[in-house]
DNA sequence: GGCCTGCTTCGAAGAGGGTCGAAGCGTTCG
DNA sequence: CGAACGCTTCGACCCTCTTCGAAGCAGGCC
């Protein structure tokens, strides 16, 4: 057993460092100005982190133009901070404003490609239904994705993610993907310009129930 | 966005609590004195280092006598050293012990609950064929198993686990806890005693190409 | 070309955490 | 009952790592 978690570890320790992996968590580019507003420290020291987390391979970074794009270096690192988030304790709220952000998250966001929070939770359970270690659609649930245009069988399995709020299931993998990304282009759920969090547009907030039978939380 | 990353990367980012939660990996539990000798260091050190574990939530303690029994605190803690050890960088082998001991981890070891390494791979292909997002069990496989007094059908869907030694995915889940449970049973594997490697005994190795169909790698 | 902007490098100051020896506390065994 | 054992707490030393101002370097706009 020889994997180096103590390097991993330190790059995940420092607060403003935790701050960067967590704004580009659901795998956005965002320059170093952005991050360093994000993490509350000076240029300099942005600057320095990102250096620290490029060269320990979390960080993926592309120059364009004077401005240079950080992102997370693959879904393996988004995973990672799952895994992260989903033992570490919930931090107190800091402010009002980090309250109505962190309630917003709660309801509904993606996770890194697809949509979890209560929502997702939601959605989940009127789509598919556990089994052994999985989800697999259920006869319902495909007649329901067919009517949105998400092409799945009955019996087709799903990738289940823990969701780190709700402590429950919800459907990831490629049918989280494409069905995240058909919510989306439906415009029953629009991206948020800075965070991670999405919202249910008024068109969704009456297709939702209508369409896949599922009661808003 | 509130996970409190930070304060579990602290808790990972000491060379000798990585070393602690790496002994502790397949679940087992252990006295602060193998733990202090196991990490390298001084037994005050270990304590402190173990009491941070503890107050972090990763680490459970039972006092049994004079001795304090220390343990992962659940299965979402062994997923997190997954996630954090498909992104770390190999250690450098510090010796020729090290070394033996690294490639007996890369042939066969547990991980947390199933069989990983190579030859969990090896299992995995010939029992299992990826589908989606999972693995599913082949009609093949299903014989197979049901030889060796494994209750599975085919397309029963398996946890795919994604290994960080071999960048490949094994059966893990339900059917990877209870195959590594009949594998011993059978005694075609043996665990080691200080280690997560598993040892193929002279049965396995007559047995697995003949019952499930494999070339041990 | 000249200036502004975005980002990084350099340097020094400061804080935080790791380490071990010595000592204390409870348990077990003779 | 006393001694040995396992583990933890205390205290002091050391070291690394973070932080920001100032300066340097490049790209883009006028």
């Amino acid at each position: 057993m020889n994997a180096d978690l103590a390097s991993v570890g330190a790059l995940l320790a420092e607060p403003a460092r935790a701050k960067v992996l967590l704004a580009l968590g659901d795998g956005r580019s965002l320059p170093a100005s952005v991050l360093a507003s994000e993490a509350g420290v000076s240029p300099p020291t942005a600057s320095h982190h990102l250096a620290r987390l490029v060269d320990g391979g979390l960080l993926t970074v592309a120059s364009r133009g004077r401005h240079r794009y950080y992102a997370l270096a693959g879904p393996q690192v988004a995973e990672l901070l799952e895994a992260v988030a989903r033992v570490a304790p919930v931090q107190p709220v800091a402010s009002l404003r980090d309250g109505t952000r962190a309630h917003a998250l709660r309801y509904a966001r993606h996770c890194y490609d697809h949509l979890a929070g209560r929502l997702g939770v939601a959605v989940s359970e009127a789509l598919v239904v556990p089994r052994h270690d999985s989800l697999e659609v259920s006869a319902a649930g495909a007649g329901k994705l067919a009517a949105i245009g998400v092409d799945a069988r009955t019996g087709d399995s799903a990738l289940a993610c823990l969701d780190w709020t709700e402590q429950r299931h919800h459907v990831a993998g490629r049918l989280g993907r494409t069905l995240l990304q058909r919510l989306l282009e439906l415009d029953w759920l629009q991206r948020s310009p800075s965070t991670r969090a999405l919202q249910l547009t008024d068109a969704g907030r009456a297709a939702l129930p209508l369409e896949l039978g599922i009661t808003l939380p």
